[in-house]
RNA sequence: GCCCGAUUAGCUCAGUCGGUUAGAGCGGCUGACUGUUAAUCAGUAGGUCCUUGGUUCGAGUCCAAGAUCGGGCGCCA
């Protein structure tokens, strides 16, 4: 018999019909006579309640079916006669696929802390708030894909392991073939990496924009989303070593063009959760933020608020808050400033843009007041900040020259300054996180939790 | 990298002023129960009190160092 997957079984359910399931038991429940076992295949956060007559099975089976062991039941499907599932399995064949002792099964059928199925990172996807936040991952995933495709974006391919370092600051690894025990040395005892696999040094890349941009400029519309890496010594709950990135970027954008396009895609993709996947976005409201589905409905219904880096300065300078951080016009703005705006002062998310160039990339295009860039960061509640993107500089002297000016080896960047020498055109791009978008969809206070297998500083277990 | 806090049973935690035999709930196991819903009821097992050193007649408790975890900040997405 051809196995049903519990999600189809509840959409329509064939009553009266024999069918099978297979999965993982979240509990059983016995009794004198019947026993009562929940299975969960992971195709929906329900459960299938599964009734079996004691009489019909041996006892070594009935010992077998305890919380974590793996099933297949056939038998018939009925609407339930108990309340609390319209329909259950009055099963006829078990078969155990892997049994689980449960006195060594670390998931009890019990309420387990966040902190706790870190540790058991490789079982944790068998847990209810693990597979919601898989299953939402899989759907924005998804969604992305399908918003770029339907406006025309081509999803372009950038590298891993790359030889420039993006925005000539932040922590890159290193990936070489040479032995670290004994690497050999030029004659100033430098280490020689043109004996490297790749004859000179080469790391992972913590960003796939610059690539992106020679897409752009070509296929007008494109977007990366891969992974990217950061070896910063970030421990909060907001960063990880490794984590995947959005990154579209659109000839002939300019930044307000770029900004509403950020604000389309992040109300599309939560619009899709809530229309798509409102039973998992309602398990982690009840269990872990009853905030969370108004937020997210107020992020779908209301405007973002659009605000230039010199009125938030303003803004926050007439909050009468004291803040930890002074305000001042070309500092960047804190977490707590950023957090002021958003959840305070307008209560909405908001995009922050015109920034001093002084703290912002080389890529950046200078305003015309010669103190900005067209830069734009996307801040969220309880997340802060999701998306940072810009107009891109597209002139090739104001280009070269902010390299010059930030000290960055302008030989690295010949290929990306070609772009402004052969057919420059106006551009901007985003780069959005997708485990702060996920994050934020799905209520975890901590980016460890909406990511299969977290890594970051001194962790790289599973 | 900086600043706080925590670490006691499988999990979540309590443990008073430093005192003799370290507790609870949940989970597990055994049994009872005619359809249960994190079932219920009864019983039962389960401990390197993170590690090392120190103070003390005596340390889960106080002190120091280290480890690990958590939160905040910085860097950013």
């Amino acid at each position: 018999m051809k196995r049903s997957k519990i999600k189809s079984l509840y959409a329509a359910p064939p009553v009266g019909q024999s069918v099978n399931v297979m999965g993982w038991l979240k509990t059983r429940r016995g009794g004198k006579k019947f026993s009562f076992a929940e299975v969960n295949d992971g195709s929906t956060i329900k459960n299938l309640q599964i009734v079996l007559d004691n009489s019909r099975f041996d006892e070594e089976t009935l010992k077998q079916l305890t919380t974590g062991a793996c099933v297949s039941i056939t038998g018939n499907l009925v609407e339930s006669v108990g309340q609390g599932q319209p329909i259950e399995l009055h099963a006829e064949t078990v078969t155990i696929f892997g049994p689980s002792d449960p006195e060594t099964y670390p998931l009890q059928k019990k309420a387990h802390s966040l902190e706790f199925m870190r540790e058991i990172a490789h079982l944790r996807p068998r847990s209810t708030t693990f597979g919601c936040i898989l299953r939402l991952r899989h759907a924005m995933a998804y969604g992305i894909h399908r918003f770029f495709h339907e406006k025309g974006f081509f999803y372009v391919h950038t590298p891993i392991i790359t030889a420039s370092d993006c925005e000539g600051a932040g922590e890159m690894f290193t990936v070489t073939t040479l032995d670290l025990a004994a690497p050999p040395k030029n004659k100033d005892g430098q280490v020689d990496f043109s004996a490297d696999f790749f004859g000179r040094p080469a790391h992972l890349t913590v960003s796939g924009q610059l690539n992106a941009e020679l897409a752009a400029l070509a296929l007008s519309d494109v977007y990366t989303f891969g992974p990217t890496f950061r070896a910063e010594n970030s421990n909060t709950t907001r960063h990880l070593a490794e984590f995947w990135m959005i990154e579209p970027e659109m000839a002939f954008y300019d930044l307000h063009d770029n900004m509403a396009l950020a604000e389309e895609m992040l109300r599309f993709l939560i619009r899709l959760a809530l229309e798509e996947h409102y039973d998992d976005l309602d398990f982690l409201c009840a269990t872990y933020d009853e905030e969370l589905i108004p937020r997210l409905k107020s992020v779908v219904e209301s405007p973002f608020e659009r605000c230039d880096y010199t009125r938030a300065v303003e803004i926050l300078l007439h909050s009468g808050q004291s803040f930890e951080f002074s305000v001042e016009w070309g500092a960047d703005l804190q977490s707590e400033h950023e957090r002021y705006l958003v959840e305070k002062h307008f209560q909405k998310p908001v995009i922050v843009y015109n920034y001093p160039k002084d703290i912002k990339a080389f890529y950046m295009r200078q305003n015309d007041d010669g103190k900005t860039v067209a830069a734009m960061d996307v801040l969220f509640p309880k997340v802060g900040e999701i998306i940072g993107g810009s107009q891109r500089e597209e002139r090739y002297d104001k280009l070269l020259e902010r390299i010059r000016q930030m000290g960055l080896p302008e030989e690295n960047y010949w290929w990306y300054l070609d772009t402004r020498r052969f057919g420059s055109a106006p551009h901007s791009g985003f780069g959005l996180g997708f485990e702060r978008l996920l994050t934020f969809l799905t209520g975890m206070g901590n980016i460890r939790d909406v990511i299969p297998f977290p890594r970051t500083p001194g962790n790289a277990e599973f």
